[in-house]
RNA sequence: GCGAUCGUAGCUCAGUUGGUUAGAGCGCCGGUUUGUGGUACCGGAGGUCGCGGGUUCGAACCCCGUCGAUCGCCCCA
């Protein structure tokens, strides 16, 4: 025998209650995106590599080594979609759904990136992702918002807070980075070995550093609060007083920086509270649902200014929250407990299945087992088929009952033949 | 890219300071109790101990390498 080709790193099996709690984030999503009637959309799996590399910046470290890029066969350079956002901007502008805007949008799916695993975190994963795009008033995020609180309260999620911040327009975010980067300077042989390095290539994720000695510094950093224009602050108001009126409980979070450039205004992250479940279960990988607005995207993709925010939630981070979701429950099992009688169990469990009744037949393996094992399954009847003495038998034993008149009809007037 | 821990049957795991033919439970297959039933009992299949090399009279066990898993760092679209 040769020997079995093994997963690709990073990728997923997943199978059971773990399916089905995948399921469950995807169903509760779809769900609630209609009632905010966000508009569904299926996007391709892989782009031309430059959707990505446009959209995200070519210099930063993410598309140099963190993208699964590839050659088709006629030498163009493709790559596995990272993100969703990239490849929907690209889609709204050579599809011409300028016409639709504003457009809310929503989709989900697998997503790959060439990264260590670890828990949370795969190189195959999935998420759900929510955009609006052509919207430039504050509403738009509040409404995207309240969206994302209410699919995390729907799938029963405790003790996760939204992060709200804001990085200001462009003029404001570029103030606020330049003072960072004098303050952080002037302490820099205080901080961290890995902060010294962000001082160069990213000062404003100092702001979120892990490490103790960096704190201690972040805590009387200026703020973005300083430097914001009258225009960007009134927009932030507009904001958190919308989310006030929506009910959307949120908590100001001025560390709270993307790691990309595009980004503008409001940043925003649903993060498990300190020492809860929720955060246990996460690991180190802890933020569930992120997003922001980008109004700077279109433009780097060739397009005219378009304001958008969206944000995008790992489906196998809220698959750890929401607890063991059962496969649902047998109703009928059938069991044949002779050979004569298989096509009649065959024939049974068809009938129920039309009308609705979740029927399982156990009618492999020794007859005698059979029975054995259809108990194990846990149904909520058991129709016991058998052919012995000469004649054909037929019972049923009720371990829990169903309120079903249909059940009771079919039982009532199926009668076995004992065809083979 | 860096670090730590771990790889024994389909699954969960034992396996003594290195010492005969590597074990258990569950699951699977077969049989016994001729039974209205989840039990019990008997038997069976299934392992190059992740892979490769080394040390040794002798390696699942010690050493090196490699692959994989897990968790953390970096990064996080």
């Amino acid at each position: 025998m040769s020997k079995t080709p093994q997963a690709i790193r990073g990728t997923q099996d997943i199978f059971g209650v773990d399916a089905e709690a995948f399921a469950f984030v995807v169903e509760t999503f779809e769900r609630v995106r209609r009632l905010y009637r966000f508009r569904r959309v299926e996007m391709p799996v892989f782009e031309k590599t430059e959707v990505f590399s446009r959209a995200i910046g070519e210099t930063t470290d993410v598309v140099a080594k963190e993208m699964y890029s590839f050659e088709d066969r006629g030498g163009e350079s493709l790559t596995l979609r990272p993100e969703f956002t990239a490849g929907i901007a690209r889609a709204f502008l050579t599809n011409g759904w300028q016409q639709h805007a504003p457009l809310k949008l929503a989709t989900h799916g697998p997503l790959f990136r060439y990264e260590r695993p670890q828990k949370g975190r795969y190189r195959q994963f999935h998420q759900i992702d929510a955009e609006i795009i052509g919207a430039a008033e504050p509403q738009a995020d509040v409404e995207l918002l309240a969206m994302a609180d209410q699919v995390i309260r729907e799938l029963g999620i405790e003790g996760v807070t939204l992060h709200l911040n804001t990085l200001g327009d462009g003029d404001s975010r570029e103030a606020w980075r330049a003072a960072l980067v004098e303050h952080f300077r002037a302490v820099k042989d205080e901080l961290s070995e890995d902060s010294q390095e962000r001082l160069e290539k990213n000062p404003l994720r100092i702001l979120d550093s892990k490490d103790p000695r960096d704190k201690r510094l972040v805590a009387d950093a200026p703020k973005i609060d300083a430097y914001l224009s009258d225009d960007a602050r009134a927009f932030f108001d507009a904001v958190t007083s919308g989310l006030d009126a929506a009910g959307v409980k949120w908590q100001r979070a001025e560390s709270l920086v993307r790691g990309l450039d595009y980004y503008r205004h409001t940043a925003f992250e649903f993060i498990p509270d300190e020492g809860s479940e929720a955060a246990g279960k996460l690991g180190s990988q802890s933020t569930i649902l992120g997003g922001g607005r980008y109004d700077g995207l279109m433009e780097s993709l060739g397009g005219a200014p378009t304001p958008a925010v969206g944000w995008a939630a790992g489906i196998e981070r809220l698959a750890m929250l929401v607890g063991e979701k059962d496969e649902g429950e047998l109703q009928v099992a059938v069991v044949a407990e002779h050979s004569r009688v298989e096509k009649d169990a065959s024939r049974l469990t068809s009938l129920l299945r039309s009308k609705m009744i979740v029927a399982d037949m156990f009618v492999t393996g020794s007859p005698r087992k059979r029975y054995g094992r259809a108990v194990k399954a846990n149904p909520m009847i058991i129709v016991s088929l058998d052919y012995r003495d000469d004649d054909l038998h037929q019972s049923w034993r009720i371990e829990r009952p169903i309120e079903s008149d249909e059940l009771h009809e079919i039982m009532a007037t199926f009668t076995l033949t004992g065809d083979t």
